[in-house]
DNA sequence: AGACTGACATAAA
DNA sequence: GTTTATGCCAGTC
């Protein structure tokens, strides 16, 4: 996560609602064409434990702008509904695809 | 308040 | 390489 962004990320300011949804949308927001993060990358940056908590944030809050398919499973592979969607958009930015999954290895945003 | 749920992760088999 | 079992935890009902 950039130091710029913590910032904006941060905000667990009002007692009534920190939100993590916001937290999630910047986060995803950030990540660069051809990069990506898993679940569990995201929850660790925007400071909670769960990844399902991600996945569960995208798929009822999740709105268009927002690059979702840049975040997948943490061993490469999506989630069954969204997989040809998210494979095709992945490839067209040059995210590198081995078969039916993305090499994380290589693919992974290193917050840089 | 309490049970259920899920675009997940990880270890073990 | 694969599938299965368990843990996870904030949101929703």
């Amino acid at each position: 996560m950039p130091a710029e962004a913590m910032s904006v990320v941060q905000p667990a300011r009002s007692s009534t609602e920190p939100s993590l949804a916001e937290r999630v949308f910047v986060c995803v927001e950030l990540i660069p064409s051809g990069s990506v993060l898993s679940y569990g990358d995201v929850a660790e940056y925007i400071g909670t434990g769960s990844a399902r908590i991600v996945g569960r944030i995208l798929a009822t809050e999740g709105y268009d702008g927002l690059p979702w398919h840049r975040v997948l499973r943490a061993d490469g592979t999506c989630a069954e509904h969204i997989r040809a969607e998210q494979l095709g958009l992945l490839r067209a930015e040059g995210v590198p695809i081995r078969g039916d999954r993305v090499q994380m290895s290589t693919a992974r945003w290193d917050g840089r």
